[in-house]
RNA sequence: GCCGAUGUAGCUCAGUGGUAGAGCAAUAGUUUUGUAAACUAUAGGUCGUCAGUUCAAUCCUGACCAUCGGCUCCA
C-alpha cells in the first residue's frame, strides 16, 4: 500500500490506496460538486476521476477549479450573482432580495438578482456596486454552506424581514434546507449551490442594466428591481462580449429605420403604427411580390377581407369570450357594434362557408396579407416587432382529415423555401403538443392524436429536427412554432403552423364526403413571417441594413464625377432603370469621395462611377459598396449581371 | 399596465434660474473634383404637454404624454 501525502490549500492530508482527485478535493470539501470543477494536480489540470499518482516521498498539490464549460459559466455566474446581493446589502441594508439565477440561454444577460432596496436603486447606483463587488473579490471571502432544517432557515429569514423568501422556502423545502454565506457580509441566501470556493476567483464580470421584475413573474404581486449583470471567465472574454454587444446595438432596426429613411413611428399618429416610407415600401413591396410567387407555387388562393366585422361575429368565433383584452373597443354605428379584426381566421370561415363544399373541392388554401389590429399594452410596444397594427402573411386551410399530413408537410416545404431565400440557415422547429394536462384542450382524443402524428410525421419525412414540447399547444390544436436565428445568433419566432378544432366546431363547418354524409373539415392556421412588420425588423437586423441586391431600395447609384459627364451619366441612369432597376442619380457639384461616401452610408449596393474616361471608353466603373472598386465593364455586361443577381434573389452581390 | 431612466433644430448631442448653441442634413453661392466627408453664407427651435413656485422657468416641483431598458403578454 503506498501513502499518497496531498496538500489542498493550507491543509494537508495522508491518502492510502488509490484515490481519485474527486476523491481527494470531496474529502477537503465535502460540499464540491462534479457539476462545476475541475481539479488540478501540481498546477497541472487533471480530470476529476483520474487516480492520483502513487509516489513516495513527494507531496501532490490538489486544488480545484472551474471548467472552462458551460457549467462552470452557470457556477460562476451564479457566484457572481451572489457577490452582487452582498454587495448590496453592505451598500443598502435592509434590501429584501428575491432570486438570482444564472442565466445561460440569454445573449443579453449573464445573471440577475430581484431586490427590493429601502430606496430603490438607480442606474448611476451600478459602477458604486460593481466597484464594492471588485473590492470584494480582492479580499478572497469564503462562500460557504450549510445544512439547516426548514424551521431554523425560516427563522433567519423571518428575522430578517424577508417575507418573500420565506414564501419560496416554504414552497420550495422539505426536510433540510441549504444555505450559503459569504464571509464578512450579511449576506445568506436560500440555495443549493455549488459556487466558487471563494470571491477571488471572479475576475471578469459587469453590471449591465436595472429593470423591474414581478416576484414570481406576476403582475399582481410585489414589483421589485431587477440589477442584470454578466460574467465570463476572463477579462478578455468579457471585453469580447461588450463588443458583440455593442455591435448588435448598431443593427438596431429602429436606429437602421431612422438612418435609412425605412420607417417612422409618431406619437401623433399613435403609438405602434407603423408608417413605411418609400424605401421601407419598396421592401415591403419586394418581400409581397416574392410571397405572392410562392404562393401561386403552391396552389395558395388570393383572398381579401375587411378589417372590421360586427361583435356578433367575435361572438361566434370566441373572440370576444377569450381575446377581449387585445381587441380595440367596439364601435356603434347605427344599432349594431363593430370591432377592428385581431385575426383574419373569421373572414376566410365565412368564404369556406359561403356555399357547400364537397371532398372534391378540399384542400381550399386561402391566403392573405391581412392587416389587424392589437391593443397592446404601451409599455410592450418595441419598434416594428410588437406594434399595435400589423399584417399577417396568414393562409388559413381547410383540409379533409385525410389530406392534414400531405398539407403539414407542404406547409413546411414552403417555410423553408422562403426562409433560406432571405438567408436563414437556422431554422428550429418546435412542436407543441398537448400532454397529460387533457382536460385544458379542446377537443376528440383520436383527433388530438392524428393531428400530432401527422405533424411528426411531416417532420420526420423532411429528417427536420425539432423540440417536442409537452403541454405547450394551443387549446384548440397542435402545432409547429418556426423560430429562424439570424446571423449574430438571436433566435426570432416567426412563423407558425397550426391546426385548429375549435373554430371549425364554432362555425360549424362542413363537407360531402365520398359517403354522401357531411363531415367536419380540419382547419389550419398558417403564417411565415408572423407580421410583415416584425419580419421587416427582423431582416433589417439580420443584413444590418446592407439588403441583398433584389431587396434593396436603391440597388445602383450613378455618380459622375464632374458636371461635364452629367449628361452622359443621365443616359446610363435612364438606361438601368428602362432595365427595372432602382436608381438614384446624384447630380451635385460634390467631390466623388463625398458622393461615394453617401451612397456607402445609405448602403446602396452598386455605385458606377463616370468620368472622362468612361465617356470616352462608353463604359462604367463599378464600386461594391463593401468590396470597393471592381473595374469596369460595358452597360450591357453590367446590365446582365445585375440582372441575373436580381432575378436569383442572389444573398451576396458578386458580380 | 407595472418598475426605473430619458425627452433641447430633420438627425446626433452640448448648455444655463435672466426667453438657446455645435456638428451633420437642408437651401443659396463658389468650386469641377477619380473611389468614404471641398469652402462660404442662409434658414431652421413655444427647449415633450399642462399646471405650480419665482420679479423671471428650457432649467426647480407636480401631473400627464411619449420614448428607452426590463417584467407580464405576444405575431
Amino acid at each position: 500500500m503506498s501513502e499518497i501525502n496531498v496538500k489542498y490549500g493550507e491543509n494537508s492530508k495522508q491518502f492510502e490506496g488509490s484515490v481519485s482527485v474527486f476523491d481527494v478535493i470531496k474529502s477537503f470539501d465535502r460540499n464540491a460538486s462534479k457539476k462545476a470543477l475541475a481539479g488540478k494536480v501540481n498546477g497541472e489540470e487533471y480530470d476529476l476521476d483520474r487516480e492520483l499518482p502513487a509516489l513516495t516521498d513527494e507531496v501532490i498539490s490538489v486544488e480545484p477549479i472551474m471548467p472552462d464549460t458551460r457549467d462552470g459559466l452557470e457556477l460562476l455566474r451564479h457566484s457572481t450573482a451572489h457577490l452582487l446581493a452582498a454587495a448590496i446589502l453592505d451598500l443598502y441594508p435592509g434590501t429584501q432580495l428575491g432570486v438570482g439565477p444564472a442565466l445561460m440561454e440569454d445573449p443579453r444577460y449573464g445573471f440577475y438578482y430581484d431586490i427590493i432596496a429601502p430606496a430603490p436603486i438607480s442606474e448611476d447606483d451600478l459602477p458604486k456596486i460593481e466597484k464594492r463587488m471588485s473590492q470584494m473579490t480582492k479580499q478572497n471571502l469564503k462562500y460557504r454552506r450549510d445544512v439547516v432544517s426548514k424551521k431554523e432557515i425560516l427563522d433567519i429569514f423571518k428575522e430578517r424581514s424577508e417575507p418573500l423568501k420565506c414564501e419560496l422556502i416554504d414552497e420550495k423545502v422539505e426536510g433540510d434546507a441549504s444555505i450559503y454565506h459569504i464571509d464578512n457580509s450579511p449576506f445568506i441566501d436560500f440555495c443549493l449551490g455549488p459556487h466558487v470556493p471563494h470571491t477571488g476567483k471572479l475576475k471578469a464580470f459587469k453590471l449591465l442594466a436595472i429593470s423591474g421584475a414581478y416576484w414570481k413573474g406576476d403582475a399582481e404581486r410585489e414589483q421589485m428591481q431587477r440589477i442584470y449583470g454578466t460574467a465570463f471567465f476572463s477579462q478578455d472574454e468579457l471585453d469580447k462580449w461588450v463588443k458583440q454587444r455593442e455591435e448588435a446595438a448598431l443593427r438596431d432596426h429602429r436606429k437602421l429605420g431612422q438612418e435609412l429613411d425605412l420607417f417612422s413611428i409618431h406619437d401623433d399618429y399613435g403609438q405602434g403604427l407603423i408608417l413605411w416610407h418609400p424605401k421601407g415600401g419598396i421592401i415591403r413591396m419586394e418581400m409581397e411580390n416574392f410571397l405572392k410567387e410562392k404562393l401561386k407555387e403552391h396552389d395558395y388562393s388570393f383572398v381579401y377581407t375587411p378589417h372590421i366585422a360586427k361583435r356578433e361575429l367575435w361572438n361566434i368565433s370566441g373572440h370576444e369570450q377569450n381575446y377581449a383584452d387585445s381587441m380595440f373597443a367596439p364601435t356603434m354605428i347605427e344599432d349594431t357594434e363593430f370591432r377592428l379584426k385581431p385575426m383574419n381566421c373569421p373572414f376566410h370561415i365565412g368564404i369556406y362557408k359561403s356555399r357547400p363544399r364537397s371532398y372534391r373541392d378540399l384542400p381550399q388554401r386561402y391566403s392573405e396579407l391581412g392587416t389587424v389590429y392589437r391593443a397592446e399594452l404601451s409599455g410592450t410596444l418595441h419598434g416594428l416587432m410588437r406594434v399595435r397594427g400589423f399584417t399577417v402573411d396568414d393562409a388559413h386551410l381547410f383540409v379533409r382529415p385525410d389530406q392534414v399530413q400531405k398539407e403539414m408537410g407542404d406547409c413546411l416545404d414552403f417555410a423553408i423555401e422562403v426562409f433560406n431565400t432571405y438567408g436563414f440557415e437556422k431554422i428550429n422547429f418546435e412542436l407543441s403538443v398537448r400532454g397529460d394536462n387533457k382536460e385544458k384542450y379542446l377537443g376528440a382524443d383520436e383527433d388530438w392524436e392524428n393531428a400530432e402524428n401527422s405533424l411528426a410525421t411531416a417532420l420526420k419525412n423532411r429528417s427536420i429536427e425539432y423540440e417536442r414540447i409537452e403541454d405547450e399547444a394551443a387549446f384548440y390544436g397542435p402545432k409547429i412554432d418556426i423560430k429562424i436565428e439570424d446571423v449574430i445568433g438571436r433566435t426570432w419566432q416567426l412563423g407558425t403552423i397550426q391546426i385548429d378544432f375549435n373554430l371549425p366546431e364554432r362555425f360549424e363547418l362542413e363537407f360531402k364526403g365520398e359517403d354522401n354524409e357531411l363531415h367536419r373539415p380540419v382547419m389550419v392556421h398558417r403564417a411565415l413571417f408572423g407580421s410583415v412588420e416584425r419580419f421587416f425588423g427582423v431582416l433589417i437586423e439580420h443584413f444590418a441594413g446592407a439588403f441583398p441586391f433584389w431587396l434593396s431600395p436603391v440597388q445602383i447609384a450613378v455618380l459622375p464625377i464632374t458636371d461635364r459627364i452629367n449628361d452622359y451619366a443621365a443616359s446610363i441612369a435612364e438606361e438601368l432603370k428602362q432595365a427595372g432597376f432602382r436608381v438614384e442619380l446624384n447630380e451635385r457639384s460634390d467631390k466623388i469621395g463625398a458622393k461615394i461616401r453617401e451612397a456607402t452610408v445609405q448602403k446602396v449596393p452598386f455605385m458606377l462611377i463616370l468620368g472622362d474616361q468612361e465617356l470616352e471608353e462608353d463604359k462604367v466603373a463599378v464600386r461594391d459598396r463593401t468590396k470597393g472598386d471592381q473595374g469596369t465593364f460595358s452597360l450591357e455586361e453590367f446590365i446582365e449581371k445585375a440582372r441575373s443577381l436580381r432575378d436569383s434573389r442572389a444573398l451576396e452581390n458578386n458580380l
